[in-house]
DNA sequence: TAATAAAATTACGTATACATTAAAAAATTA
DNA sequence: TAATTTTTTAATGTATACGTAATTTTATTA
């Protein structure tokens, strides 16, 4: 049985004023984006409520509030069972990202940004470029996903954010698989590099267009290795 | 003070096999749309539970879940807060709607559907049409809602069909307000239509496009009454 | 009186107890 | 043996108890 507190295995350093039912669902999803809690499997209130040291009170309440994120699904007598994502999901996912990005960076070019605002999209495609040439995919995935993040905080719709933050969780562990079975991401950072262009100029329609367009290839390419390789749960 | 039960006020007539988590849920969002709990609004927990006539652990699980959907917010010793929409929200949820539902127009073209898919969606044109001769602009949202729900629905993406319903609860209020500020809406009725017969020919861009148009008149409509009227919190 | 400190209140977060009921196991019957 | 019924087990849903800490009230001081 693995026994999981914070300055433990849970991950997080700092619980301060953490409730436990916060804790809770902030070591639940590590564990279950780490895959540490496997998809498929269930687990019984007890059961992680030892695992987490608490009672089952605020593990219970976890569980309803990772449900509401789409993380797992509570069946009574049956325990909380980790979901998993099919090439259905993804597609479901990445159609609902591309609008939402490609909206985002509408928006992004209607405002009137400062270069300090964009300081981060910027950084992010440095740490793409450094990264692709080290090979170091597991670093590039991240500085991948926060241009992304950039792009929608640019975008300035806060709901469009939360909606990024949910499934970004969902599809991590299929991004991570699919991250070594895919050609070198080059066209990525290019892609990149021409959608924040087009925003700083303020070329609203274009900024949408290209960014839409690399997100519809981005998920051809994804769901086109998940089902090359028979990944039908991740 | 208000006792609300399952037969008496709180509208549902079947609560069998419903957690009173589950009821409390569905009752507390019923009020809430409604507005008998006014937004803006804050309620101890203890005080929603002598009102459901339940303890307060089942009440507290509902926030929780409550609050993960938007409805609310929790703020410890200052009870569970309604949450109030403004015309920054409102914005923000219709930019995201006309996304996923011309999306869903986009891919419902894309699908093979039988004259049976579209009975929901015909009905609710037919519906718009009769209510809207006889004045009835409640029963017309109704149907309005429906042909949207439906759009969607054919569109196959349960994702979308989720934001859909939980963004349709967030903007409910306002929009009862707006509906007999506004001008007859004769043209949402062709709109309708006109992208339903879109889909119905498999012509996908094009049904996206409409109904991405009549979502942004829509929008900006809905948003100049709000701002006109002088609500700036719903 | 206004500002500060002390005391009282009380809402929340959590643990725990327990009834209910679904699932599993055992016993019975055909 | 296979099917059915009964018994047992145990996970959940809910109520409740209670410590903690935030807030409010009261008292004290300048």
């Amino acid at each position: 049985m693995v026994e999981v507190r914070s300055g433990e295995i849970g991950g997080k350093v700092s619980d301060k004023g953490m409730s436990n039912t916060q804790q809770a669902v902030s070591v639940l999803k590590d564990l279950i984006l780490d895959n540490r809690l496997a998809s498929g499997s269930n687990h019984l209130e007890s059961e992680l409520a030892k695992m987490l040291g608490m009672s089952r009170t605020p593990v219970r309440e976890a569980t309803l509030i990772l449900e509401a994120q789409g993380l797992v699904e509570v069946k009574p007598r049956h325990g909380v069972r980790i979901l998993s994502i099919s090439p259905k999901d993804m597609t479901e996912i990445y159609d609902i990202l591309t609008e939402l990005e490609s909206l985002s960076a509408e928006l992004a070019a209607k405002q009137n940004h400062s270069d300090e605002d964009f300081a981060g999209a910027v950084d992010a495609i440095h740490r793409m470029d450094s990264t692709l040439k080290n090979e170091d995919r597991e670093a590039w995935a991240m500085a991948d996903e926060t241009f992304h993040s950039e792009l929608v905080r640019l975008g300035g719709n806060e709901r469009i954010a939360n909606i990024f933050r949910m499934y970004s969780d969902q599809v991590r562990r299929a991004r991570k698989i699919t991250l070594n079975l895919r050609p070198k991401p080059t066209k990525s950072n290019d892609d990149h590099r021409r959608v924040l262009k087009a925003i700083r100029l303020g070329n609203a329609e274009q900024a949408r267009e290209l960014h839409r367009l690399h997100r519809i290839q981005a998920k051809e390419m994804l769901i086109g290795l998940l089902e090359e390789y028979g990944f039908h749960n991740v």
